[in-house]
DNA sequence: GTGGTCTAGACCACG
DNA sequence: GTGGTCTAGACCACC
């Protein structure tokens, strides 16, 4: 379970690890039915309060991401994998549009924007292709 | 000076004012040396404290947007036009760059993002046609 | 953390502050990474009102002397030391040189402006040995 | 009468005005008896509200540099002179002391500090040289 | 009239 | 507990 944390980033710790989790579920790095590391362990871990940590499964539990089973831990939900998978592909789509309607509004043409994003999905590629 | 303020909106009011006030100066609504609404005014208009707007304001100023002239009010600072501008494109860049690293991340294939940009970029156009 | 304020100058107390935080990182009596008193400690310290000292943290923020990592608390920054440090000597180079201007301006020679500085060290240091 | 006023400048115009007309005395490009611009034609020449020009010269009849004889309009005071420039020694003596104080509470040896005034003499030497 | 500073006190999100 | 935001209202300097 790797999880990445920004302690300076304006987005609530909590929030992160929200996320984190919920990518890592839609990918399969989680499958429904493991173990989720208590909260205590992640809390050391992550050099975060665990009230934090115990926060965000509350939060995950509440969506139907994780289930805990009492004196045995915590677990990815069964229907959790398309549950996630779904919802990050609407915030993707639903952000993807805000961008392009703010730039838009700030008034570059279609062209301008097609190719910035040309430009950026190359830059991103190689990136990738180096870290490989 | 038309400035919109979403009082129900997560971010802080005086952070609208602040991008509200940005994005006038960056299309060309605000030039260099115009009067800006004096702090009351502007409070009186938005229904908000006056504090709040001078936080804005005084925001505004350290960015080098606004200048203030002792009892005369507040002014469109001379390099500020180029100023947001250029701040608006990088934030549009940089918000199109996570947005594509987020998607790549999530498993998309580069023709996927381009067809959905695509689609998006139609979309929007055709909204905007229909406003018209 | 030893912070004076004088209520009564006319420089605005959340300036003082701000100064004596620069000043206090800059000597290196604060390390980056320390903690900084609570906002409400620190104004009841001073006897102040405590949004004036979040006023002050708020600007050391913005100037990236302190970050702040939500319901943890205020530290100093990690650059911020070298940061206060050129800073201070900026500042005193350019203070040093308006004053030197002015007395040029007032018709001093190079010579008497040197033979007044010298004078003004020695008795610097004259006062220096009395405190020891 | 050639007075320069910065309007970004954090002094209050009407100060700049009082120190700028207390200077030209001193040099002695004003004498006792010269005649004043009247406060309407200062302040249109300055580009400042006629009121900051007339709380300035207020405050400089209050220090006995001006006299205004009603009809005849504003004079150099007689003493005027010698008030100047003994005002002009006090003020650059204890700003001298307070830069020097400065620095050294800073951490600057007092060769540090000599140093930085001759190399700061020098380039002032040269600048006034070149304006020649 | 203008903005700047400060106080007092409230509410909220975060850890 | 922490800081962040906002309100209400006061006082001041400046123009």
């Amino acid at each position: 379970m790797f999880i990445q944390i920004d302690s300076q980033s304006s987005t609530p710790v909590f929030e992160q690890i929200v996320r984190e989790i919920k990518s890592a579920v839609a990918r399969g790095a989680c499958r429904p039915g493991d173990v989720i590391p208590p909260v205590r362990q992640l809390a050391k871990q992550l050099l975060v309060n665990p009230n934090t940590v115990a926060k965000a499964y509350r939060d995950l539990e509440r969506d139907g991401v994780l289930t805990t089973r009492r004196g045995a831990g915590v677990f990815v939900a069964l229907g959790a994998r398309k549950l996630c998978h779904d919802e990050r592909r609407r915030d993707l789509h639903s952000e993807m549009a805000r961008v392009i309607a703010e730039a838009q509004r700030a008034g570059m043409s279609n062209d301008e924007i097609a190719r910035l994003i040309k430009q950026l999905l190359n830059v991103d590629t190689n990136e990738l292709a180096i870290e490989q």
